[in-house]
DNA sequence: CTGATGACTATAG
DNA sequence: CCTATAGCCATCA
């Protein structure tokens, strides 16, 4: 894996590190955020690599409509709603209100993160 | 290199 | 609301 793609997958992850508790982010405005076009797809690529032993709140992220990405049932699904619910986050039907619940950041909490940081690739 | 895959999304019917 | 389709692009075999 390259230095460049390495360096993505921390802004990725940095970002998501970044959403509040009680609140939810989709792929998409994870990758508009990170500064990634069209990279929501890589957004789930970056997660689906996170290394062990990580802070990231992964299960913040859903998809733009709302609906957890897992298969219902599967083992992942379940993990994610367990985690939302129990930091408030009302799942009805593997879905999440996004009117409500979806991570809207402050223009100063974006530019108290050092943009310079980003353009280093 | 090449083709398949997927923790995506937008659009159309 | 659901299915089908078409873009999308880093990974992976």
């Amino acid at each position: 894996m390259s230095q460049i793609q390495a360096q993505r997958f921390d802004r990725i992850w940095a970002t998501i590190r970044d959403i509040p508790e009680g609140l939810v982010a989709s792929y998409g405005q994870i990758a508009e955020i990170a500064g990634i076009v069209r990279g929501a797809r890589q957004v789930g690529t970056a997660l689906r690599c996170l290394p062990s032993g990580h802070n990231v709140p992964w299960h913040r992220v859903l998809q733009a409509s709302g609906t957890i990405a897992f298969q219902k049932g599967s083992d992942k699904f379940d993990e994610q709603s367990e985690r939302l619910s129990k930091e408030g986050v009302a799942i009805l039907e593997g879905k999440v209100n996004m009117r409500k619940y979806c991570w809207q950041p402050d223009l100063d909490e974006l530019l108290w993160k050092p943009r310079d940081a980003w353009d280093e690739e």
